[in-house]
DNA sequence: TTGTAAGCGTTATCAA
DNA sequence: TTGATAACGCTTACAA
């Protein structure tokens, strides 16, 4: 049915010049007569012809798009409020340089399978750590990435101060004489590889809170912990866990994300239970949401779009196998207040 | 300084035999002796290979990517509640079947350079009509494509029904008796490509609201349409532009897009003009953020999440050169009555 | 069970 | 100003 897709050389023959003329007219005109490169621009034109970006890009060995890799699914990645403002700020860098950006889908396959598959000229890793085994191989591969959100002491990353953020925010609320605070944390938190913790970011924003709560010789159980998704839905549904005990609730929540905290918060209202009289809610990241939600919600802000303008920077200057001035940036955090605690 | 990727010879030189052998080993372990493959897959391991995706992708004329194409910028994409859906309902139907997702960066360049360059297996294209220039190129080159949210007769299409959505929401408000309405529209509605109007959505949404006028007997005039781009921003300046003017006033707006009409909004709160007495507003999408604020939208609500999925599947089996049972889905629109009108 | 050789669609080098 | 030829890194008949 449809015609094959047309390759250089049948341009070529069209014009009755050689394939090299046809390559000349689309990337050095000069080098050619103009009149050449006319007629063969015209044959290329009414032939539907462009040139085959694997072919260039195999010779290349670049292809104008970066990566994006992270263990969450596609659709929870687009329904993270985090990841919209993340990709924000990387769409604005990829924007300026002209490059393409591709959500590498894990899938069934695992990380580095997904990676492996991927036509990319390098890849911003979300949310794992130097440690963890799929980054390893990565590295072994000569891929050139950039990890945010994760551990890392030899490969280059973006993070931000969870800890102190996580201390100012458990803080506020000790303060104000809470005692029995719970924490909403990241499933992945508890989970550990090679007896090390996988999950970098989680694990600094509980130290955070762990502290703190040592400051105030609060004794740290384990118990208070909620692994939850980060999804409105998932805080939620930690809100009935943490709420169906009456002798046990809580008066205080900290979640590590504002999903979380908005999620619990706006199943708190549904029931009834007055934040932040009958419960403080205290989030993590300061998405734009997090300033509309009935009360508004207290958290720990974290720069999100320059956390993923500075990544592509830095991925970047990697790929373009220039030093790194900074190879481990370290954005600031900062408590805000508002009316959830 | 770092050694360069190893290549598939490399791999056949340490274990001792032919490159065929290697990929034998990766794609088709069956044919060779499992002592062999063992071999092979050690060394591959140990010198970090995995099979260039470039080279096989050429070969396969397979990339295992599809792309969203669209004209707007990257990060205003992300800004854009809208896409945040449509790319979660796509983001699902890529991970059921494997896929990578790459959006397209216009950038600088045109369009159809743009994804000329773009190493995809097709495109789903967002915001542009079949007649539009670029499309046509696409078309020449063989790309196998489809159109949401544009005009397409030939081309396979994915739509929701706009103009009634549209017709619904302008009746809402003349029923109540406003007669000073004031439409926010699309800034490229009013353009025009070969004398077509060139966005297809904003077209019909636009005769939706107009036939409604003329139902009502109220005159249509062009002054009465405000272009603002897709953004909360650009609907707070909408409602100062037209707010400006005392003697001139509108009793409502009608915007083809809730992130317009929610800036429209939130201006008016902070100017203390009350919604929905001193000015009623309508959106159009019903994106979620339309239910929480205050007071919440009325709005146009249409299957953003399901649009997503289904552009994928038609997508895929348009490369899978299957025929399409339904080559320009119509997904229905629905009136969504809160408070804000 | 394994290897040889051709080819995917380009671009780079060098010569004409 | 143009063209032959050899890469790029892999897969796949076909042969051994």
């Amino acid at each position: 049915m449809s015609a094959k897709k047309s390759r250089i050389e049948d341009v070529a023959k069209a014009v009755g010049v050689s394939a090299t003329a046809v390559s000349f007219a689309f990337n050095r005109p000069d080098r050619l007569n103009s009149k050449t490169v006319t007629r063969i621009l015209d044959a290329a034109d009414r032939l539907g012809y462009s040139p085959n970006p694997l072919a260039r890009a195999l010779l290349a060995k670049s292809t104008g798009v970066i990566g994006i890799l992270t263990p969450q699914t596609l659709p929870s990645i687009f329904k993270n409020p985090f990841f919209a403002a993340f990709h924000e700020g990387v769409g604005r860098a990829c924007e300026e340089h002209c490059l393409s950006l591709m959500i590498v889908s894990p899938a069934s396959r695992s990380l580095s399978e997904a990676s492996a598959h991927a036509p990319v000229d390098g890849l911003i890793v979300v949310g794992l750590s130097e440690s963890h085994p799929e980054i390893e191989l990565l590295r072994r591969r000569q891929m050139q990435f950039v990890i945010v959100d994760g551990d890392a002491e030899t490969v280059p990353s973006v993070n931000v101060d969870d800890y102190h953020g996580a201390r100012q925010a458990a803080n506020l609320l000790l303060e104000r004489d809470h005692r029995r605070i719970a924490c909403l944390t990241f499933e992945q938190d508890l989970s550990s590889s090679h007896g090390k913790k996988v999950y970098g970011v989680g694990r600094r924003r509980l130290e955070g809170y762990k502290h703190s709560f040592n400051d105030y010789d609060i004794l740290w159980d384990d118990s208070v912990l909620v692994p939850t998704a980060a999804s409105i839905d998932a805080g939620a549904a930690a809100f009935k866990q943490l709420w169906k005990n009456p002798k046990n609730r809580p008066t205080a929540v900290l979640a590590v994300a504002d999903v979380m905290a908005i999620g619990m918060l706006e199943e708190a209202n549904a029931r009834g239970v007055c934040v932040p009289d009958d419960l403080a809610i205290i989030g993590f990241d300061d998405i734009p949401q997090a300033q509309w939600t009935r009360p508004p919600l207290t958290t720990v802000r974290q720069p999100m779009v320059e956390k993923g303008e500075i990544a592509v920077q830095m991925l970047l200057t990697l790929i373009a196998g220039e030093p790194l001035t900074d190879r481990h940036v370290l954005l600031p955090t900062e408590l805000v207040i508002r009316k959830s605690a």
